[in-house]
DNA sequence: GTTTCTGTTGTCAC
DNA sequence: CGTGACAACAGAAA
């Protein structure tokens, strides 16, 4: 599920759920999740912190106590509930924060990221990430694609240039700007620079919105899966294929190729 | 029934 | 810089 969208709803889900209130406990189903960290000391660092008002960074989500922070990444299928302790366990309910009467629970079934624990590690992620991809000015986005060499699909999906973007969202905003994903960032127009911008922002405006990428019939992600998947637009086929190592979507009628 | 492939993540070696 | 392998796992495809 997570990319910057995704990760503003969990982070207002763990400001509805414990901002102001205890971590009564913290309890580590699966410590395969921890890094840098034991179960043990994870429970003991957080029992009894207040939480804070929770920060989203990129696709990174920092929980800040009267304590010590929490900083969370949800892979590809990690996600954070608001549970009641009558709600069933799930299988993939990795950590689970007691919070008053209510659970936070960390639930993922690939574990390809996880969780880490304090200033040191929120320092070192920080520093390798980009500008936040939501409310980036246009200014700020030039300057950040100058001077780049490689593809604009790798170039906005790279967190350390801009942090948020992933597969999803950036085959959306490229072909809402038609713009081909192995387009040469340095062969793009200052005016194709600016539409890239302009779609950037409109599409995460309204992904913040839905709390996702919203498969919607009139946006390209909303036929990525069809058998046989057509361009909203023009109707015509759409095209798949490995960009900068991920597999994406594109129209080859809207998109054109040449530089 | 079993093997293979795919995927909204990131990192690493070549 | 780009590509492929990998990490872990479920569900679909073969």
């Amino acid at each position: 599920m997570p990319e910057l969208p995704d990760v503003e709803g969990f982070r207002r889900t763990l400001a509805a759920c414990g901002q102001g209130r205890r971590i009564r406990d913290v309890r580590v189903a699966d410590a395969g999740v921890l890094h840098g960290v034991s179960g043990r000391q994870l429970q003991r660092d957080l029992e009894g912190c207040r939480l804070a008002e929770p920060e989203r960074y990129g696709k990174w989500l920092l929980a800040h106590t009267d304590g010590p922070t929490v900083l969370f990444h949800f892979g590809m299928t990690g996600g954070l509930l608001c549970c009641s302790r009558t709600d069933p366990p799930h299988p993939h309910d990795r950590v689970v924060f007691e919070v008053d009467d209510r659970q936070l629970r960390y639930r993922d079934q690939r574990k390809l990221q996880g969780i880490w624990l304090g200033d040191d590690a929120v320092a070192k992620v920080l520093s390798e990430q980009g500008p936040d991809a939501l409310g980036l000015g246009r200014a700020e986005f030039v300057q950040l694609l100058s001077g780049r060499r490689g593809t604009i699909k790798a170039a906005i999906i790279d967190q350390s240039v801009i942090a948020g973007l992933g597969n999803l969202l950036s085959d959306e905003i490229l072909w809402r700007a038609e713009l081909h994903p192995r387009r040469r960032v340095a062969g793009l127009g200052s005016e194709e620079v600016r539409r890239l911008h302009t779609e950037m922002g409109r599409v995460l405006r309204s992904s913040v919105r839905a709390g996702c990428v919203p498969p919607r019939a009139s946006w390209l992600t909303g036929h990525r899966d069809d058998p046989d998947p057509r361009c909203p637009r023009c109707d015509g086929p759409l095209r798949r294929g490995r960009t900068a190592g991920r597999t994406g979507v594109w129209c080859p009628r809207c998109q054109p190729e040449g530089d």
